[in-house]
DNA sequence: TTGAGACTGGGACAAATGTCCCTTATTCAT
DNA sequence: ATGAATAAGGGACATTTGTCCCAGTCTCAA
């Protein structure tokens, strides 16, 4: 009988990023272009080969809040609703820089799992439930600058690269505010 | 385009209410204990016959943060660090009020599911992403008022029996804000 | 070189929110 | 009945945060 830490050690994002590497196209995104539109729902999964994408939902004043990052190396898709659910995205995902992915169609790469590692659609979603959970919780119980620190401290090696008014949208502040806890 | 109401799906999770229906006891809580306690490796799972369960966490002053709640019919338990990881739960949950739980030990109905069912963990997860990413962006993009709105229309024929101050802490603002925002 | 556009720091003020109270109502055990 | 505990409403004030600015820097294309 199959113990937990088995159920556990298999799961990772390896054949998402083998099969891209196989099978990928390189796609160049100008910086503000957008590899998925909210509402609709997002075709792409990829590896960001260059450069990075902020993933972003509209609030009830209009505005495009950032939510989340993808950065090279990582895979960059909408997830959740597109790959796992087939439904619209709930996000946009906006290249926040000149960048490059190595690309595949979403419903390709779910024929290719669905018949090589049928498991594989559910088993993922465990991993990024608990990424999903402990995001939940920081935003809950973490203060803006706590966030920070840890934004910081997770992805020390690019988070220069960003624009501190993406930071503040993504810490659910205003780029005043941001401004105010840095110079602390 | 979807509104984020329509993602607050209804979660099915069939094969642990029929587990417990069949092997769970009976227990109950006053109202103030604790099912789990946070840093700690929940043992138990349950569904609520009566009352409610509220999930909190400690932030960095010490407070513990309302993150959630289970009602009458629900599961209760810390799904995703200690039924799905088997690691130390993130949150405490606590009776929020006299309360009744038909419950099992984790360990059997891992034991169990993983025999009998052994898809149903990393399914039961895909769900619950799906969930807890909703939850995530709402907690984004959404105002407290609007999360209000959100909380009250999922749960209308319980959230009376909820005292402000948690419904306030859920919503991650002041009992004297909540108190203007109703007032309005 | 020059001007447009993007990004930043920070002043001034307004608005939102938190903290500290006090009062009232309710429940419950003694 | 009575006092303690719990929860709620709301006033007064302090603090935090947002909004609206403007000026300075940098990049890049004309």
């Amino acid at each position: 009988m199959p113990r937990l830490n088995d159920f556990l050690t298999h799961i990772n994002l390896d054949p998402l990023i083998c099969y891209c590497r196989e099978h990928g196209d390189e796609v160049a995104y100008a910086k503000g272009e957008r590899l998925a539109q909210e509402g609709e729902i997002c075709r792409y999964m990829g590896i960001v080969l260059k450069g990075y994408f902020k993933y972003t939902s509209l609030n009830s004043k209009g505005e495009e809040c950032v939510t989340g990052f993808s950065f090279k190396d990582e895979v960059v898709t909408d997830y959740v609703r597109s790959f796992l659910f087939n439904q619209p995205s709930l996000t946009s995902i906006i290249a926040g820089s000149d960048a490059v992915v190595l690309q595949v169609r979403i419903a390709d790469i779910r024929k290719y799992l669905l018949s090589h590692n049928p498991d594989f659609l559910a088993k993922s979603a465990t991993i990024l439930l608990h990424e999903a959970y402990s995001r939940y919780l920081s935003l809950h119980i973490l203060t803006p600058a706590e966030r920070y620190a840890e934004l910081c401290h997770r992805y020390h090696d690019v988070i220069s690269d960003i624009p501190y008014q993406e930071i503040a949208s993504y810490l659910a502040i205003s780029r005043r505010q941001f401004q105010r806890i840095r110079s602390n």
